[in-house]
DNA sequence: GTAGGGTTAG
């Protein structure tokens, strides 16, 4: 096929005037010649060569259809420019129905869909043209694109009106409109009244079900597909299916889908086998993915991402790795995938340090998805600092704050201690979703603000924003920490009746929590008996916690029992039973626990207390002598132990009676707790009034408790401890917890 | 004398 080079000059056809021989005159020659010519373009440049001829030899004015072509490439093309074509549409004298339907066409795939809404009034009001069946489809593509499902059902009526509902093109638009819109109740009906259903009708339903969390019906709608005879499944029927397989790790129909796909020559484009490539390894069939990946012939950069993410489910973290440093190109896409993989797999420092690394790159932007892993593993470790250059480049680069952002931010700020921020970020926005919301009500829960959280919770409702399950586990949080049973129990009750939220088992543990916390333990263990569902390891730890705070042996080794019949090797369950035993005297129960526990090699997680000084975090572990200050932080212990004892400090001896050999006598010695540890180091490493903050890995202990409340009033200092469920803000001797944790 | 709907990863 002839394709233009740019240097190449174009032979156009002359005005009448200056026509040489061989160029054709009759209007009707021009057009066609002109029609050629466009169809051949390659880029811009060429297109606006030809318009310039067209305006001069007035052929733009004179002939409707090599305008019009004119203007269907330069608003659809692949070089199309869309502010182009609408100089192009407004220099055509009138506009024909084929010419207004291209408008609305690309004004549905652009930028901003819902301008095809208002070139379809123009079109209504300036021309004698009415909608016609190609109308429609774009029409409800803008619709799907702006998901608004009142368009859509308006667009319906008007195309019934217009009889052309029944059009299959419409129905089929219709259909991903309405699952684009979440109304998969209509999207189903229209199905079902398509007389004749083609394959893209079938697709759109099965696309639909899986893109909507369905992708059992996608499955099963597949099945009654390939056993009506007339309609033959295509390649982007076996994506959708494929991805359906994805969804619900079914790999052995991932397999007959792959061969289905041979056996019946369905055309594999790379899309098709990026999907087959994505149903392996989602699947966890890293070898069939290798295999593939070897096999394919083209690669882009899905290709590679969705190899390293394979490998990032496994946690191979090497081989992810090297999946990202053999990409040709790395793109942002692939950068994230690492990150999220660390992220979300309890491994933020590794992804902090990928995100460094990133940071070094030229030529890569990052995005809204880079930022929020981001944030979400700096509130995973608390690095405030980093959370805060994030904020500022988010800022800078004036980045959308969309409603992901938006909640990572609350979080980040939350975690890290700072909640005078993190409301901050809340108040500047001026939209929420649920996300948000639950976020904000998650913050004020883990710092004890438990009316405030309520509140929240009451205004977004008020805001028409409806809860979910995540915003009733923090609601449930914030009255456990404020010991707010009633509403708790109250909100418990009306979470089916009235919210239509099923309570899951965490729900059940936040409530085994707050009536446990409380003293309510024989409330909490009739609680239990009457789940409907079986308890899990999390219901059985909550009422154990209680157990511990009330000092009742009986019902804490049956809550023990029970939860390590169901995870057996849970060493915090052992060594909260250990302290219990330890508090009530049944030191042969100690041991023999103890001795357990030595057997089975099941180790106590160490204490482990972090800060952060100047971007970089310090981590603590009891008695530690790894540190490079570590000296200058115990010779600042002696002093502030000294000085807390000219002031009446006591030691809390009951923590040191839970010491139960020589070598824990090490690691328990009250002294050496991480907690102390860290808070020194804040204390030489800052000058006040700089709060210190401390993210420690279990519960604060009772000691450090009362140790960090004095030193906050001797030394002046704010002090900030988030340990494993909250956070506790010591200031003028006082805690905010109240010491109720 | 032009055309239209459905496609994977984060």
């Amino acid at each position: 096929m002839a394709s233009f080079s740019t240097s190449q000059p174009l032979s156009l056809p002359r005005h009448p005037t200056f026509s040489n021989p061989k160029q054709p005159t009759t209007n009707n020659e021009r057009s066609r010649h002109t029609i050629s010519l466009i169809d051949r373009c390659s880029n811009l440049r060429q297109l606006k060569q030809i318009h310039a001829q067209m305006v001069r030899t007035g052929l733009l004015f004179d002939d409707p259809y090599s305008a019009s072509k004119l203007f269907a490439i330069s608003a659809l093309s692949p070089f199309a420019s869309l502010d182009y074509a609408c100089k192009v549409f407004d220099q055509i004298p009138q506009p024909n129905s084929f010419t207004w339907n291209t408008l609305i066409r690309a004004h549905a795939s652009g930028p901003d869909p819902a301008r095809s809404i208002l070139v379809f009034l123009d079109m209504v009001s300036d021309s004698q043209f009415g909608p016609n069946k190609y109308t429609f489809p774009f029409l409800i593509k803008a619709a799907s694109e702006v998901s608004s499902s009142s368009l859509g059902r308006s667009l319906h009526g008007m195309a019934i009106k217009s009889s052309v509902g029944c059009d299959v093109f419409v129905a089929n638009s219709l259909i991903h409109c309405y699952f684009s819109c979440g109304d998969l109740d209509s999207a189903c009906k229209v199905f079902t009244t398509i007389q004749e259903k083609d394959v893209v009708s079938w697709n759109s339903m099965i696309t639909g079900f899986v893109q909507k969390g369905s992708p059992d019906k996608a499955l099963e709608l597949f099945k009654k597909m390939e056993s009506e005879e007339d309609v033959k499944a295509s390649h982007v029927t076996m994506v959708g299916v494929l991805s359906a397989c994805a969804k619900t790790q079914n790999l052995e129909f991932g397999k007959r889908v792959c061969r289905y796909i041979e056996e019946n020559r369905v055309s594999v484009n790379l899309t098709l086998a990026n999907a087959m490539l994505d149903m392996y390894t989602k699947c966890g069939s890293i070898e069939d993915a290798k295999r593939l990946f070897d096999a394919m012939e083209e690669r882009d950069n899905v290709t590679w991402t969705t190899m390293l993410d394979g490998y990032a489910i496994l946690e191979d973290y090497e081989a992810a790795r090297e999946v990202l440093n053999s990409m040709p190109k790395k793109d942002i896409v692939a950068w994230n995938a690492l990150i999220s993989a660390y992220e979300q797999n309890g491994k933020p420092n590794e992804a902090l340090l990928v995100f460094h690394e990133l940071q070094l790159q030229k030529n890569i932007k990052l995005n809204q998805i880079t930022l929020v892993s981001t944030l979400s593993a700096c509130a995973q470790v608390g690095a405030l600092e980093l959370g805060r250059w994030i904020h500022s480049y988010i800022k800078k680069h004036g980045i959308r704050l969309n409603f992901y952002v938006t909640s990572a931010l609350i979080h980040m700020y939350s975690k890290c201690g700072d909640l005078e921020k993190a409301r901050e970020v809340f108040s500047s926005v001026e939209k929420r979703d649920v996300f948000v919301w639950s976020a904000m009500i998650g913050g004020l829960a883990m710092h004890g603000c438990g009316n405030e959280a309520l509140d929240m919770f009451y205004k977004m409702q008020e805001a028409n924003v409806k809860p979910n399950g995540v915003t009733f586990t923090n609601v449930f949080c914030a009255c456990s920490h404020s010991g707010l049973v009633d509403e708790a129990e109250s909100l418990f009750r009306d979470m089916e009746s009235s919210y239509g939220i099923v309570p899951e088992d965490k729900h059940y543990a936040c409530i085994v929590d707050v009536l446990g916390r409380s003293g309510y333990l024989e409330k909490a263990v009739k609680f239990i008996e009457a789940m409907p569902i079986p308890p899990s390891a999390s219901v059985w730890g909550a009422l154990l916690g209680a157990c511990k705070i009330h000092a009742n042996l009986s019902l804490a080794e049956m809550a023990c029992t029970r939860l390590l019949e169901l995870e057996p090797r849970n060493d915090g369950a052992h060594v909260l039973l250990s302290n219990i035993y330890a508090k009530s005297g049944k030191w042969e129960s100690v041991s023999e626990l103890r001795k357990h526990m030595r057997v089975t090699g099941l180790k106590k997680e160490p204490g482990c207390s972090s800060i952060e000084i100047d971007g970089t975090i310090h981590e603590f572990l009891s008695g530690d002598n790894e540190h490079p200050m570590c000296e200058k932080v115990y010779g600042k212990l002696n002093e502030v132990m000294e000085r807390l004892k000219e002031n009446g400090y006591e030691p809390e001896m009951s923590q040191v009676l839970q010491i139960i050999d020589e070598e824990e006598m090490k690691e328990q010695s009250l002294n050496l707790h991480s907690e102390k540890l860290a808070i020194c180091y804040g204390l030489i490493s800052t000058e006040a009034p700089k709060a210190i903050r401390v993210i420690k890995n279990l519960r604060v202990c009772g000691d450090c408790h009362s140790v960090a409340k004095l030193i906050s009033q001797l030394y002046d200092r704010e002090i900030i401890v988030r340990d494993r469920y909250r956070f506790h803000h010591f200031r003028n001797g006082q805690c905010s917890c109240n010491d109720f944790w």
